[in-house]
DNA sequence: TGTGTATGTAACCAACAAAGTTACATAAGG
DNA sequence: CCTTATGTAACTTTGTTGGTTACATACACA
């Protein structure tokens, strides 16, 4: 169901720019590791830019970096960042004004998977980007 | 991001049945209901028949019921029945095999979205269809 | 102050997925 | 039998994502 591979390939870049911040990363270089088009992870860039993640720096020697310690980077935020808030859609078209249901069932089921959705994120929060450097780090080594 | 709706008409499909289980309810009525076509209705009932919600009669009178009352069905089975059982979405193409973050990054991030996902999941699965019908109860007398 | 380098963003395209639509074989009811 | 309803397949339409190209802008540094 979900279509958009943004969480992962900002969760992918975040790491790439955490494993060595003495130096700015240009998106080509980050897009070598992604294994896409550098236009794309600067699409992202902006994305986590805008929220505050990442700086940039234009000319020589310049590239993305990470604007803060990445044990301050929750997975919660990036997600915010770059994916929409809600992981469940309503119906595409509204159902029958007409009809008690049609009328109604829409805010009785937005308000239950909030509580669901809530949860979801609150689990995210839990986790910092540093786990994952971390993670990738013990993958990376065995 | 979410691009299914199946499991809001999913929900609508079984409140609707659940309003009168006396009788069986044509596709053709409950898409009434729902603003949209009866064979779309039907192409949702053939998967909450498999996942044993829902039973079917032909012929006149006929249409589906609720195959068990609304009180022991949960929104998790309902959600299982219809949508996929991920809500996070890997890179669309795998990424570089020659980067240690690249080879090690999708498992470490899957088992950190999957923790997320329970907590979705167990969440739904708080909630019952009765509780949904109720609602909508409510909120229609208002 | 000029040259090279990198970003940010817009515009467009191709690929994919979802829902809408049409059609029809099948089975039940009377 | 004839009507009614499902179940499913096939096709179309629509929307979204990510890939691609292009380019204006800005910074670094000689």
């Amino acid at each position: 169901m979900p279509t958009s591979s943004r969480f992962a390939v900002a969760v992918h870049i975040l790491t790439y720019l955490a494993r060595d911040r003495k130096r700015a990363h240009r998106s080509e270089e980050i897009a070598g590791s992604i294994s896409t088009n550098p236009s794309v992870v600067r699409r992202i860039l902006g994305d986590l830019a805008r929220a505050g993640l990442t700086t940039s720096q234009l000319g020589k020697g310049g590239g993305a970096l990470l604007a803060r310690g990445p044990k301050k980077i929750s997975l919660l935020e990036i997600f915010n960042a770059v994916e929409d808030q809600s992981l469940v859609a309503m119906h595409r078209t509204p159902p029958s004004r007409s009809c008690d249901i049609g009328r109604t069932i829409q805010p009785v089921l937005q308000s239950i998977t909030k509580t669901a959705e809530d949860a979801f994120f609150a689990e995210l929060e839990t986790y910092s980007l540093k786990d994952v450097v971390r993670s990738v780090q013990t993958a990376a080594a065995a």
